[in-house]
Formats: structure tokens, C-alpha cells, sequence
DNA sequence: CTGAAAGCGCTTACAG
DNA sequence: CTGAAAGCGCTTACAG
């Protein structure tokens, strides 16, 4: 086995120690590793397995700087949100397999600050484009043309009113419906962050349901992701408000809403039946346990960040598939079209 | 104010750009962005002014290459692990502030699948450092030597015996002693994936703290961080378990186990009470509260990624603080030293 | 099918 | 205190 017969095996071998090592030219070298010109088979092969061997890897600063090209993804994320560590794990592994690094940057603060950092982020000009699954402002999202394509995945709807996506709340739908075919009468609304499109996209379903069913609302309350703001949407509500049917934006804020019936003294199912979103773990083990959506947010994540791509090669973006289902459980007592089991 | 009279503003501003603008040569516009050459006051004010006013931004990829320093930092999550996003904005942060761009790796699979997977990543030689959130080998544990240094956050108390850490599992001895001294005879332990130092940790303390008060402990059961493992430990104890001591290693964990409880009939507290950890914030509202551990696990991400640093500089590694307090809650009953609210 | 040469944008001895 | 020059490791017209 040839060994490079040069000063010590400091530094990582180069294109250039390949080249020498397999006899051919640095050119050739550079071709064979992109795939890029004609290069006969025989010769291929053989720089292939010199380069294997001295364990060749480019050195992807130098290629960046050659070909004007990052090869770099930024995706904004914010501390508050549990689920978005699903949400990266998907794109993350999108972004990898098509040849991208996918850097992670948090940010917090108000949505103005975001929508800051985000076009600070955008304007750095290290990324090739940006993916962000917290609410930004719209100043912030490049069409791409000067600055990098910037995509809010949490506006998807309101561009593609594709079905299946993280926004659609179709299926709260399907809640109140099933809960008016059980005999409810009167419902109330917890709504999540209404800065997040899906929070804003469940109330809208909601509101435009009970109208429609001409059941009694007894309002929007909540207006955070925190299950403290579901305990006090309930807190806040009369006495005689039971029976009363709690639509909830989360799960987090339907456990909050649990607590507070028991608080009460009210019973659950009976009194209140509640629903939530996003088929949390430990839903499936409260007392009662929580009917929700379950929702899978690594596909998400990998459709998300697809369609970041599909924007940077010009293609035409690819259709999400369903992501949602609903699970029905305790909390809503008997009121289901096809029952299914708890835990 | 001066213009560059060249070509279309095409491509972004080179450090060459700023030099003849400035009237100065590129190795002063070098010397005034790093700091380093010996540059006059007024120069180096007007180098500045004419690369802030036409938005001059060095090259990474360029820096990169000349420096040979990536100023990347690794920083490897999975997917099932909740609490992760807190702890990666902390090492985010720490990581922005000292230069570095840090990049998010989620792994998955068995140990050696992961640990294969840092392996490969520490040998690509992208980066500086890493750092791990998820339990790999000590194989993938480099010492600094030809591989960049692998920093495992999970197995700190392994190494430094601080007080505060992550793993740091010494207050599950107050939960056991406080409930010992209420009156608890029995105890069981519900532990988490023992791949995880912190897991270990709480079992041990669990195992010397039951022998050292010589009360009855039912065993160590669970064995993974999902609710299901907490429900499925109590479900499995014998009928006549009552009264019994269920000490979990995390909220997850303990919300399965109330879970089981009611379903076989054992009133909570009463006849069981259970603690967890981590102060999830599902926690404060079940019905009865988790009395838990809170964790701050941005300040432990902070930490982390200062070790990681401390450890590229060959400084000193920093001491972490407390990071770690009770909360007692309504799941212990009156077992508490010290009153504190529920919600 | 292959190679010599230029250049991406920076940093850093070295000379003055 | 400042500048001319070399070179980091690649890619890519261009010529053969």
C-alpha cells in the first residue's frame, strides 16, 4: 500500500497530496470528486481509492470560497415550544441528505425582536436560505430575491391551504361537531399564542363552527401556550357554566383546564369535556386523559424543510401529506364517532 | 459620502473593496478587522466608517480557510428528549458569544450507533469541539489529542463531582428522608434509561439512601423516560403495595404512574405518593400536583457549552452553580419540610 | 479524456 | 505604523 512518503501526517491530506499520490493532476482530482467532467472510469476509480485511502476529505472552506456557495441552512427556533425539537429533528435530516448544513439559531423576545434577528440573520449572506418555525413578521420573509429565501413555517396555510400541514385545524372541526351530535350546547375557546398562524387558525375554526351549529360560545379566552392560562380561561368562567364543552388550542392548556374544573369541583367528563392538540405524552395519563390531535411534527419538520428547498432549486413545491389525527380519549366522555381505546 | 464607482453592486463587498476605498492596503483593512497589526487611531476610525457605510462583512468561508479554524462547534441531541431545546438555546447562546457558530446534530439509534455517529462528525474535522447531549461511549470521549475535544454534558458528574449539574441527583435523598420521616415505610424506585448518567445517579441515591434508613424498598423499575414504563411499574406491584413511596425519576415518568394508581384504585396521596423531576410544566397541574425537582436547563446548556470552551482555550473549567430546587406539591401529601403552593 | 493556470477573499510573516 | 506578496485548498474556464 503506497504511502504518502512526505513530512509528518500533520495536516489533513489535500486535493493536491490525492493528485500526487495517484499521479494524475489536481484537476482531475477535483472532477472526479464532484462528478463533474469526463473523466474515464479507469482513472476514477483509481483517484477514488487513493483518496479513500489517505482517508480525503475536501476541505469544504476552500470549495465554499471557490464556489461562492455556503452550502448552509439557518433555522430559527425559540426556547418556548416543546414540540420544535421533533420539528428540527425532521428537517435536520432533510437538510443533510441533500448535501446542506442546517444551523439552529434561537431567538426570543418580542415578535418585532425576532423579526430583527431574523433579517439580521438573513442579511449576514452565510446561508442560502432560512426556515423559521416561530412567528416572525412579514418584513421578514424574502421572496428571494436579493437576500436568501426566507420561509416561515408557521404561515403555511395561509399560502398553500394545503391540508395536512402543521396549521390546518380542520379537525377541531370534528370536535365540535361530535360534541354537538353528543348533546352539547354550550362551548368555550382556550386559544394558544394568536402571533402563531395555528393559533390563530383554530380559533377561526372554532368561531366559524359554533356559529354554524348555532350552539352558545362562551368566548375566546386563554391567548398564550401555557397551561396556567387554560387553568384561569377556566377559573374565569360563572358558576353555571357547566355542562360546558372546553376546546383547547394544546394540550398543555387543556390540562390547565382540567385542573381548574377539579379546582371547581366540577367533574370531568360531565360537567366538562375537554380537547386539546398535539397528542402530548403525558395526555394519555391525566385524569382523565385528554382527547387531542396528534400531530407529527418531524414529518413536518422534513415537508418544512423540502419546501425550503424546492424554493432554492426553482422547483415546484411538494405537497405535505396528512399529519393529523384525531385520538379520542376520557376527557371527552362518550362523545366519539368511532371509540378508541386510552392509553 | 463616497460611492464605489465600480462595476453593478453585484457580488458583496471584499476586504479589497474596503481598502481602496479607504485608500489604505488590504492588509490594514485585515489588521483593523482582527485587531492585530499595530494600527494609528484615525486609521483604523476611517477603515471602520468605510466598511460600515458600504456594509462590509468578511468572508467566513475565506477567514476560515487562511485561519484554519472553523469556529464551528458540535452539538449532538436526540430526538426523544424533551428537554433538550432548553438546554441547546443555553449552549446556543454561550457559543454566539464566544464566536463560534454552533451547529445541532440529532442522533438516534442504539449507543453505538450514536457514538459511531459523533465518531464520524469529530473525524470530518469540521469542528472545534463538541459537545453531547445524548449518552454515547467513552470511545467517542476524545481527550483533545488529534480529534477535536468531545464534551459528553451527560456524564459531567463522572468527572468533576460538582454539586448543581445535570446528573447531580443528591436531592432525591431529601424527597426519600422527608418521606421516611413522615412516616413512609415502603419505597419503589421508577428509574429512567439508566444509558443516561443522571438516571444512574437517581437510582443510586435511591439504593443507598433506602439502605442507609433501613426501610422496605419494592426494587428499581421503569427503565426508560416514557409514561408507559411509570404505569406499567405500578401496575405490576403486588396488590397490598399500599402504602407505598413511589419515587420517579422524572415527571413523565411519575404522571404514568398516578396514572396507574387510580386505575387500581389507590388514592393519591394517600395510598401512594409519588415525586418526580425536571419540574415539567404539565406537572403543576395534575390531578394531584407533582411534587418535583426544578432544573434549569438553560443555565445547564450555558454550562456546557463554557466547559466545552474552557477546555479549547486549555483554561480552567468554570464551576456551575446550583441549578436544582424542590418543589414540593400536592403528590407527597404533608411530607415536606418546608410548605410551598401548588400552582 | 486530462492538465496548467488563475482566482475565490482572506491573513500573516516580512520588509520598510 | 503601513504595504507587497504569498498562500490557505479548492473549482473551472481554457487549451490540448
Amino acid at each position: 500500500m503506497p504511502v504518502p512518503p512526505t513530512s509528518p501526517p500533520t495536516s489533513p491530506p489535500t486535493s493536491r497530496d490525492v493528485a500526487r499520490l495517484a499521479g494524475v493532476s489536481q484537476t482531475t482530482v477535483s472532477y472526479v470528486l464532484t462528478g463533474k467532467g469526463a473523466i474515464s472510469p479507469a482513472t476514477r476509480e483509481h483517484v477514488l481509492k487513493v483518496a479513500e485511502s489517505i482517508g480525503y476529505r475536501p476541505n469544504l472552506a476552500a470549495r465554499s470560497m471557490r464556489t461562492r456557495r455556503s452550502g448552509r441552512l439557518a433555522v430559527i427556533t425559540g426556547v418556548a415550544y416543546e414540540n420544535q425539537i421533533r420539528l428540527l429533528t425532521g428537517a435536520s435530516r432533510v437538510a443533510h441528505d441533500a448535501g446542506y448544513i442546517m444551523e439552529t439559531h434561537s431567538v426570543d423576545g418580542t415578535v418585532e425582536d425576532r423579526t430583527d434577528r431574523v433579517l439580521e440573520l438573513a442579511a449576514g449572506g452565510q446561508y442560502e436560505g432560512m426556515l423559521t418555525f416561530v412567528p416572525v413578521l412579514p418584513a421578514a420573509l424574502s421572496d428571494g430575491r436579493s437576500t436568501p429565501p426566507v420561509l416561515a413555517a408557521t404561515a403555511f396555510d395561509e399560502k398553500m391551504h394545503s391540508a395536512g400541514e402543521l396549521a390546518d385545524a380542520s379537525l377541531l372541526e370534528v370536535f365540535v361537531r361530535a360534541l354537538a351530535a353528543a348533546g352539547h350546547r354550550r362551548f368555550v375557546h382556550v386559544a394558544g399564542n394568536l402571533e402563531f398562524t395555528s393559533a390563530r387558525a383554530r380559533r377561526d375554526v372554532y368561531l366559524a363552527c359554533v356559529e354554524q351549529l348555532g350552539v352558545e360560545s362562551l368566548g375566546v379566552l386563554g391567548g398564550d401556550w401555557t397551561a396556567e392560562s387554560g387553568r384561569q380561561a377556566l377559573l374565569g368562567l360563572p358558576d353555571d357554566a357547566p355542562p360546558v364543552a372546553v376546546i383547547a388550542a394544546n394540550d398543555v392548556l387543556a390540562v390547565g383546564a382540567l385542573r381548574a374544573a377539579a379546582e371547581r369541583g366540577w367533574s370531568a367528563p360531565g360537567d366538562v369535556v375537554v380537547t386539546g392538540w398535539d397528542n402530548a405524552q403525558f395526555g394519555a395519563y391525566t385524569m382523565p386523559s385528554l382527547t387531542t390531535v396528534d400531530v407529527d411534527f418531524q414529518a413536518a419538520g422534513r415537508h418544512a424543510m423540502q419546501l425550503l428547498l424546492a424554493t432554492l432549486r426553482g422547483e415546484e413545491p411538494p405537497r405535505g401529506s396528512d399529519l393529523q389525527r384525531i385520538v379520542w380519549r376520557e376527557s371527552t366522555g362518550a362523545a366519539h364517532p368511532a371509540a378508541s381505546g386510552t392509553a
